[in-house]
RNA sequence: GCGCCCGUAGCUCAGCUGGAUAGAGCACCCGCCUUCUAAGCGGGUGGUCGCAGGUUCAAGUCCUGCCGGGCGCGCCA
């Protein structure tokens, strides 16, 4: 379990990155020197301390709850606990005033030079600020996408991919060693489906009239080139076989065509996995990994033979009464337990995943994530049965769900068929509206929330559009310093220069806001990394980028308050730090996102 | 029937794993361009956080039960 800070040694890098961190962090040691001092009960076990902005501006920098959630243990009141860590804390040179407020928080107010230190700091670090606050290097294992490779990508993918990447992103941002990873489902009837599909095209690239495709094969137009490079490669050989022969043959070559088909439907949106792990893999000759995985279980008598209860509430006319082969996921959570083996003999699917996350463990991944689409939800409990099962509760898998992609167009509601041709595809999205406002608008909504996404709103460039707002934000910055080489060309804007600046004139109420607003970056990393949600990152963008255009306007209405002063280089030179900084924040939080960073809007 | 997810302003959604007087965008009303990009900004109207209990200093957030919506429920992947 990730701790929260309580009882971890900061380092002088994290105090001065993160504020609310070193207040946690001083809380704690002034708390241990009044239980040193006998104020507190010597034996007192501290609970996790909490430091975070207050909504209400009027109740200081940060509020700390710690004298409300100790206290009960130490019997004493809350007050009185406050009072004492007040005045233990109010020594410090960078605290302007502690009150005990409400209940018993203590709202503390920094003095001006903290927040000025900031920027510098910002400047300094640069992209690294806020990078590293939740891990230091712990390796987690990110499964995502992983679509069947008998097609190209439609949009219901598209999600989880954006989501399982940018996730990705923010955790190795965030200090996680992380190995992205893609599971290939090379191994079940549908890749021999797939294979027959493909030897239809075959022959008709060989010129035969195949009429229309049969039911239950693959119709689609993209099995075309795969059966006309199999025609060129192998002429007429192929049409002599038993399909026996080339069943195997035809299922590799379209298998591989379509995995090439769909990382380049993946590199469309900048995604690259680093590990793609092919199911069939997991029995290829001399090696049964999937039975190496059942006899881990069945040694820790996980596996049994018994009889499942018909569901209810659907007709199943096929329903057979019978015994099977039964992993007991229902003593890890499970709400059922579950089948390994089928009829035929054969392994389930869920067998050869319980392989898979088994050869996770082995590559020594404490940590897992796997992406699933909502229609993959009753799968879950399953999937963490078999992990706790197998690590014997030591390894711990967050299922991710990514709910469903509604799709409008004009403001209408679009319904995908295949039938009606009316079937979209990733890249159709991609074409169509451009990489960065899909990547955004899929991660500007929580992950398990349903999403409607609108052709014509995502590609409008205004206001209205988050992706421009923020992206503007952006250009705006760059435009800024642009300006301001042009009005003051012998002042050194250099990060050097900005970095020593006179940041003290900074004492505007709006730039003090920004400022602040930054402040709060790497605590929105680390609680977005911990809690496996990217699209925090999306909706603290639009607040920074609000902000800054705030600040921006109030130019508009009082001059000596644009960042440019042409006659006033001190000042500038002060704006222009924080304007660096806010775009240094921007361009990192875009980064995870995997969205463009541009230097001028179109 | 069972499991999981969701229910917050007229609409679409945030709400930092329990904090103080619940926020944003859209829509509606009122303002701001001879100006560092108006691709923008400021102000206003708008809420019994689905309902009812419970836990505690403190509940939109946690627990229970209802109501409404979504997804799923051997031997497919």
């Amino acid at each position: 379990m990730p701790d929260r800070g309580a009882g971890r040694g900061l380092d002088l890098q994290d105090r001065k990155m993160n504020i609310f961190a070193d207040v946690e962090a001083r809380v704690i040691a002034s708390l241990e020197a009044l239980k040193a001092d006998g104020v507190l009960p010597a034996d007192l076990v501290l609970p996790a301390i909490v430091a975070e902005a207050p909504r209400d501006a009027t109740h200081g920098d940060v509020a700390v709850n710690a004298a409300l959630v100790l206290a009960k243990a130490a019997k004493m009141k809350p007050r009185d606990i406050a009072d004492a860590l007040k005045a233990k804390l109010a020594t410090a040179p960078d605290i302007e005033k502690i009150d005990v407020a409400g209940p018993g928080f203590l709202n503390i107010t920094f003095k001006p030079q903290v927040w000025h230190g900031l920027v510098k700091t910002i400047i300094t670090e640069g992209e690294k600020f806020g990078s590293g606050s939740a891990s230091k290097g712990e390796k987690v294992n990110l499964e995502y996408v992983s679509a069947n490779p008998t097609g190209p990508m439609h949009v219901g993918h598209c999600r989880g991919a954006v989501f399982g990447d940018a996730l990705a992103n923010l955790l190795a941002f965030a200090g996680y060693d992380v190995t992205r990873e893609y599971y290939i489902n090379d191994a079940g009837g549908q890749v021999d489906v797939l294979a027959k599909s493909a030897f239809l095209r075959y022959r008709e690239a060989l010129g035969e009239d195949i009429g229309a495709i049969p039911e239950g094969l693959y119709p689609g137009d993209y099995l075309k080139p795969v059966g006309e490079a199999l025609a060129k490669d192998h002429g007429k050989k192929l049409l002599a076989m038993p399909e026996a022969e080339w069943l195997p043959l035809l299922r590799a070559f379209a298998i591989d065509r379509m995995m090439d088909m769909i990382r380049d439907d993946l590199a469309a949106l900048n995604i690259r996995h680093d590990v793609f792990f092919s199911e069939a893999s997991l029995t290829r000759a001399g090696t049964n990994k999937i039975q190496a995985a059942l006899d881990v279980l069945k040694a820790k008598g996980l596996v049994f033979e018994g009889k499942l209860e018909k569901p209810k509430g659907h007709d199943d006319g096929e329903w057979e009464d019978r015994t099977q082969v039964l992993f007991k996921s229902t003593a890890f959570g499970d709400d059922e337990d579950r089948a390994i083996q089928k009829s035929d003999g054969g392994y389930t699917y869920f067998a050869g995943d319980i392989a898979y996350h088994y050869d996770k463990l082995q590559r020594g991944f404490l940590h897992m994530i796997n992406v699933f689409g909502a229609d993959h939800i009753g799968y879950i409990s399953r999937m963490e049965a078999a992990v706790a099962a197998l690590s014997d509760r030591k390894a711990d898998l967050d299922i991710k769900v990514v709910n469903l992609v509604k799709l409008f167009k004009n403001g209408e509601p679009f319904k995908m068929s295949k039938r009606a041709g009316t079937f979209v595809t990733l890249r159709d999205v991609v074409d169509e509206v451009g990489r960065d406002p899909v990547r955004f608008m899929m991660l500007y909504r929580k992950n398990n929330e349903q999403l409607d996404f609108d052709f014509a709103k995502v590609t409008e460039q205004s206001k209205d559009n988050p992706v421009f707002y923020v992206q503007y934000a952006h250009a705006r910055s760059a435009s800024i310093f642009r300006n301001a080489a042009e009005q003051l060309p012998e002042l050194d804007l250099s990060p050097k220069a900005l970095e020593n600046a006179d940041l003290s004139v900074l004492t505007d109420a709006g730039e003090i806001d920004l400022i602040k607003r930054l402040g709060a970056f790497p605590r929105m990393v680390e609680g977005a990394a911990k809690a496996h949600e990217p699209h925090r990152v999306a909706f603290y963008l639009y607040d920074l980028a609000s902000a800054l255009h705030g600040q921006w306007s109030r130019g508009n209405d009082s001059p000596h308050l644009r960042f440019i002063q042409s006659n006033d280089g001190v000042a500038t030179s002060a704006r222009l730090a924080l304007i660096a900084a806010t775009k240094t924040v921007i361009t990192s939080g875009l980064k995870v996102l995997g969205v463009e960073a541009p230097d001028a809007m179109r």
